[in-house]
DNA sequence: GCATGCCGACTTCCATGCAAGTTGGCGAAT
DNA sequence: ATTCGCCAACTTGCATGGAAGTCGGCATGC
């Protein structure tokens, strides 16, 4: 039940912000993946479509198709009569995910790196204020400033290499794995090694070298991938 | 207005073969996605989700979800307030879906090349048998046995890497390119480089050379792609 | 005590109605 | 002849109600 009464509590989105140019069902949408990102809903089952309803002062409609699409990029699945369920990330759902986003991220500073010269500076520009953003935040002790910088690089690399489509296949996953990236934020050491790899990578588009360009982006990932994955399985985090 | 008369004239799906096991999303998910992918409905713009639950004889609402999940997947889109339209390519999204397909396609070769004796010995049974079907169709010259033969290659080739999450982008992003791959079937030279290709990749995994692998199935799509995309700028093709 | 069958509360699924927005064409004014 | 404004037909957005399915708990039989 959740006691509906009080309905502005501390739920999932406090009666919603809205965002009022846009329609109900985005608003649902925005609202849920927001609330599944930062970990409002934990990994196990939730509730009704009803209950999400009620908390987000909508119809059962709107969040109905939100979930749908929800649904399809895998953060939450629809049991049939029974509600609907966040999705929990394995260990070997991660070791997926880190793998294809490796590949994909190579290819991503293969291309730009392969790229003609607007692409390539443009994209470099916004790499360099990056990584300078990065050393800034590393100077600073900030974790969560450092955290946001290397989201940004990695975003960066991927909507610029000039494939849309390799782009959102990467966002959909970073995505699932947000959740498990911020769990895991915090326990893992010092990230100074992630701003020289950011750098090498950098310094590789710069001199035009693809296939090294590509090669250490995909390192870098994989560098991730093994600092991250004995970490879970030594937690017995089966899933998150 | 298609004259919606004569309902079951030739219409996108005959009054739905309907699968009766599952839901009618289900249903309408599956008619609509496979009219898609046969032509049925032209890449232009088409009709409103009443005209379509109208021919699948089913309300609006589980057409309505239906198309909801085709847009998420980019085969469709839904404007606003004016009907639903399928997706065009252009020669810019054939080059994103071949490059994307490359990398992902080379990425799993890699990883069943690399991947313990089981997954490798259950991998190289399937392939031996596509091949074996690729080259009796092209023995027989029948175009179509090939196209489904390599069809079945590549997907063997993404479902047997152990990532479903790649092989599911894979999908995704082909199933945005079947249309146009039927439609320029027929226009290339007889395919015997592809069986070629195919049995050196093949060969490349029993040997357990993961580099090898990788580079020969991403070059493979990137001859295709290479033979594919000027024919369409030759044909004038902006959309398909 | 233990298993079994039934029932009620809960869920999603789907149909339908109304509201709001867009478009194309017709008529009137210039 | 041309342009502008209005209106009717069409579209999806969203709410709601009934139908069908699933689960947990309770009563009943052993």
């Amino acid at each position: 039940m959740t006691t509906p009464g009080r309905s502005g509590a501390g739920g999932v989105a406090p009666a919603a912000p809205a965002e009022s140019g846009a329609s109900l069902v985005e608003n649902a949408y925005r609202a849920l993946k927001t609330a599944v990102r930062d970990n409002v809903f934990p990994p196990g089952y939730q509730g009704s479509e009803q209950e999400i309803a009620l908390r987000l002062g909508m119809s059962r409609t709107p969040v109905h198709e939100a979930l749908i699409r929800l649904q399809e990029e895998g953060l939450v699945r629809v049991l049939p009569k029974r509600g609907i369920q966040v999705c929990a990330l394995s260990p070997d759902d991660m070791r997926e995910i880190y793998d294809l986003v490796a590949t994909l991220e190579g290819r991503a500073a293969e291309a730009i790196a392969a790229g003609d010269a607007a692409l390539r500076t443009r994209a470099l520009d916004a790499l360099d204020a990056i990584n300078a953003d990065m050393r800034a935040a590393l100077d600073r002790d900030d974790l969560d400033a450092w955290a946001q910088a290397d989201d940004r690089f990695h975003r960066a690399l991927v909507e610029r290499c000039g494939n849309r489509r390799l782009a959102r296949a990467v966002g959909t996953v970073m995505d699932q794995s947000h959740r498990a990236r911020m769990v895991t934020l915090r326990l893992r050491v010092k990230p100074i090694r992630s701003l020289k790899e950011h750098l090498a990578v950098t310094a590789a588009i710069r001199k035009g070298d693809a296939p090294r360009a590509g090669a250490l982006a995909r390192a870098h990932r994989e560098h991730a991938r093994d600092e991250l994955l004995p970490l879970l399985e030594t937690l017995g985090m089966r899933h998150l």
